[in-house]
DNA sequence: TTTTCTCCTTGATAAAGGTCAAGCCTTTTT
DNA sequence: AAAAAGGCTTGACCTTTATCAAGGAGAAAA
């Protein structure tokens, strides 16, 4: 099976691209194989690409003044991921973006996606609606930060996401909700 | 001095629409006067319209189970803001848009934006560019969050948009970050 | 002008969660 | 097979912040 199915498919789901759009578009994807605690994005470079990933899991997190790790994005097969202010920016990355297990991904760059959008109405359809579906789910994960207590989000997330929480380790998921692996050890034991 | 003028100026800072591209937009576009405490959403309605601030200070919240009021947006002149889950998905809304200040806004239907957007393509690229770069801003606040102490939160905020701070009345400020009044207060007070 | 309401501050207390250390179990490396 | 590393759990202790109550000051309404 091609491995651009997964993409396509996503693609469809907003809109419709006609056979030689598809192939142009498939023309600006790089494959990349990354092997397990590889770096995808790394800080002082620029974020070149925006990825989607076929098949694996990544993170994407920094590192804040005390050298403690943050994590801003969890993604496994169909979510893409990227540092998007160096992306759009053009500016060197703050965050890194490391493979979570052994994953394939496809990398499209910036000045490539830009040309497609430019030329082909349907792709800037497609990567509007998109974007704008993600800010929304952005806006429930502000509302969880800022609302609810550690527990009732790990919970939250535990239940949304079972087979990220199952397939990732603890302190990965405990530094994307901003909570301690200790507390998350509390959490589990009390239930 | 038209009252159009901040969102086109916005709109070119992205692309260029021609004249009969800006006269079509503004021909979507509701104008409407607000009065402080006035709702412009609320739970229970479809979030019909995407709303633009020409003039004035607006506020996005929720209440949680216990009645307490959580901010998710402070938006002023230049700013857009919806209820972006119900606008998208045309479900009833979860959420309260209430005025600050007395406001102007301009308000435009998701039907008359999708289907201009579809029309034109430099509209297109236009709210893909603008939501892009809000994504990466949502990721900014999404790091600050899980990141951050409370205090750490409140100054940069204060730093960041002093004019807003300013401008809304703290228990507001309190409830967009995550925070009680008493904890500003206290912090307040410490420096 | 007077009354009412809104917003903010401060004190006291309690709870949530972080930090540090130690130890155990599983996985990975040698 | 053995050693090392990674990941998780638990105990003890501490800090941060929330909650509740009370009061004051300024703004808004009557």
């Amino acid at each position: 099976m091609t491995i651009y199915k997964g993409i396509l498919d996503h693609i469809s789901r907003y809109v419709e691209l006609s056979d030689s759009e598809i192939k142009e578009f498939i023309s600006i994807l790089k494959t990349t194989r990354v092997k397990k605690r590889q770096f995808i994005v790394q800080p002082g470079f620029v974020s070149e690409y925006r990825n989607y990933i076929v098949e694996g899991a990544v993170r994407v997190y920094y590192l804040d003044d005390l050298g403690k790790e943050h994590t801003i994005i969890i993604a496994i097969e169909d979510w893409f991921f990227t540092d998007f202010y160096s992306y759009l920016n053009r500016t060197p990355a703050e965050y890194y973006a490391e493979a979570l297990e052994d994953s394939l991904i496809l990398q499209m760059k910036y000045e490539d996606v830009e040309e497609l959008c430019s030329k082909i109405h349907s792709l800037s359809q497609y990567f509007r609606l998109f974007t704008e579906r993600s800010m929304a789910h952005s806006y429930k994960r502000t509302i969880s930060n800022i609302s609810k207590t550690s527990e009732e989000r790990y919970w939250e997330y535990v239940n949304k996401y079972p087979q990220i929480a199952n397939r990732v380790p603890q302190y990965v998921l405990a530094s994307y909700l901003g909570i301690s692996p200790e507390s998350i050890s509390r959490f589990r034991s009390r239930s």
